[in-house]
DNA sequence: GATCATAATGAGAATGAGTATCATTCGTAT
DNA sequence: ATACGAATGATACTCATTCTCATTATGATC
């Protein structure tokens, strides 16, 4: 699990336009008009978004196409997939694009936000799991670690 | 976040139902037969359960009674519902009832274990995401941290 | 132990996120 | 310019989960 730069937002709006049509390209996939405004959009957010933020945020969008293009992003390895809240999926920048982080999930209102971690503990994390993993005969890809509670808007009641 | 005692099976069948049935007595619930089958179903399965195995494991549960009554379960304290694979949800007995662990979650075949983490890295967990947590004023309940990757069945293909 | 109020059940309908279909439109290469 | 494959978007569909509601079981009270 190698890490990304240090900083949130490591590379500029058209190096990120690069990067993403890199990856396209890599799997024989164009980057379109819908593609880039996807992009944008979570770009924009600057956290996990869902299909419905993305459609208010980029009126016009089709949900279908949205829905596929997600489904293109993701498999060209540009964004990620989190199935971690409630029963809609969100979407980020996966994570040679985003550098590796954690989420803050909250119970009440579904809102995600990112948190970045220090390496030393990352290191741990993913030494004992793969520790772990090894015994059982399993084969590490990633891990997730998501703390969920309250956010600040929901309080603490 | 208070951890369980160490071992995989901290209590008999007996005691185990005891406490459900203090669980559920604590919110005005009834430990009714359905809902003891649901708890003998989870028990005897060993790793968490989805909806369509419960139902294999135990012909006559009503889906829609069993749905319910996870319901109830997880408002009880009970059992909790995992979110992190697929589109299907996995049930497995809460933290009092199973001591703190995580999940090994395949990306092929959608299978979920659940290992052991030594408490040392545990705490080094908790504190770095409540460091984070409190700078983002967010009120932490619990963590999950989950191992993706491809089960011991699924080779490393 | 009969009665009553309330909780639980289960069959089926409804919901809703996500996916598949398919005719049309767009991009690209020749 | 043209032709061919990729992309689009409206719509139909799937399917896990939740809701509805009539029926049944349970526990308390007399």
């Amino acid at each position: 699990m190698t890490r990304g730069p240090d900083t949130d937002t490591p590379l500029s709006t058209s190096d990120l336009h690069a990067a993403v049509s890199h990856c396209l390209a890599r799997h024989d996939y164009r980057y379109t008009r819908g593609r880039r405004r996807l992009v944008e959009v979570i770009l924009a957010a600057g956290h996990p978004v869902t299909l419905p933020d993305i459609v208010v945020a980029a009126p016009g969008l089709a949900p279908s196409s949205a829905y596929r293009n997600l489904d293109v992003l993701e498999r060209s390895g540009v964004v990620n997939r989190i199935t971690a809240a409630g029963d809609r999926a969100y979407f980020e920048f996966a994570e040679p694009l985003l550098s590796h982080h954690h989420h803050l999930v909250c119970v009440d209102c579904g809102s995600i936000e990112d948190v970045f971690l220090d390496d030393e503990l990352e290191a741990s994390v993913d030494q004992s799991l793969a520790e772990v993993a090894g015994r059982a005969g399993f084969t590490p890809l990633r891990h997730s670690l998501d703390l969920h509670g309250r956010c600040a808007g929901c309080g603490s009641g």
